[in-house]
DNA sequence: ATGGCGTATCCAATACGA
């Protein structure tokens, strides 16, 4: 079973990159970050006619998030509240739409987009090491079903995982902090796959539209797939696939594909 | 230090991303 993740940066703008990536791809589970749709404007019939069952949290403009999945997924929510419960901090974090979840074979797809953060010490900074702390307690409350936490983290674990590490240090993406919240969120027993299969640095998952940086290789991995521990010593593989990044108009993110065995006991 | 590019929106100039 192939599970990818993959940050559209608007899924009006790229459908025919999506659709013609999905026909030449055999996946299974899709998830996608920045759909930036209202759920009533969702492209459903295209991706529908690929056989895809479709899962959408989406809000106008800014963030939004969705699942496709050949098979159809059990118990799906979206946001913090249904799984945490409804204070006002998990409601006032649902207003951006950053978080679906739902079950297929026994496994626990979660669908994230985690906030960018803007600057270190920004409001939106504290905002982001807010959220990775709640999402922490929401992981913890979906244990011990086995996951595949997937998404756009907007943070780069390690220096190896960025082109210019010296020139990022302390910076957003890259801040101790961040790193440190992702860790945490690790420690619970989530590990990313990626680095199972790959020790090189110089892998990447975003680019910079800006200064030629794809051409150039000047980006960043910041969408991953952290699983938990059976999961993970069953996967298969994990890969970047940069292909969409080179069509033109792309998304300035690539897909990343992690393979697992179909069927969970 | 800034902007560099791209997307969305009250379609023009601004917010936001990473």
């Amino acid at each position: 079973m192939k599970i990818a993740t993959w940050n559209v940066n608007s899924i009006r703008t790229r459908l025919e990159h999506i659709t013609e990536w999905l026909q030449n791809n055999s996946i299974d589970v899709l998830c996608l970050q920045e759909t930036k749709v209202v759920d009533k404007d969702f492209p459903r019939s295209p991706l529908e006619q690929l056989g895809y069952h479709i899962y959408i949290s989406g809000q106008k403009s800014y963030n939004g998030v969705a699942i496709l999945s050949q098979t159809p997924l059990q118990d799906i929510t979206t946001g913090f509240s249904p799984i945490l419960g409804e204070q006002p901090l998990h409601s006032q974090l649902d207003e951006q739409k950053r978080v679906i979840t739902g079950i297929i074979n026994g496994i626990r797809i979660v669908n994230l987009y985690v906030p960018n953060g803007s600057e270190v010490g920004s409001e939106k900074y504290e905002y982001k090491l807010q959220w990775l702390k709640v999402l922490k307690a929401y992981l913890n409350s979906l244990l011990p079903t086995p996951m595949v936490v997937c998404g756009d983290f907007n943070i780069a674990p390690e220096d190896r995982d960025i082109h210019t590490p010296e020139a990022y240090k302390g910076r957003i993406m890259a801040s101790e902090a961040e790193r440190q919240a992702l860790q945490a969120i690790k420690d619970l027993g989530l590990a990313d796959v990626f680095r199972k299969f790959t020790t090189d640095g110089g892998q990447f998952s975003w680019w910079d539209y800006r200064a030629a940086a794809f051409r150039r290789n000047l980006g960043w991995r910041i969408d991953h797939h952290y699983l938990t521990a059976d999961l993970y010593e069953q996967a298969t593989a994990c890969t970047i696939d940069c292909t969409p990044r080179k069509l033109e108009k792309p998304s300035d993110h690539t897909p990343v594909i992690v393979t697992i065995p179909p069927l969970q006991s």
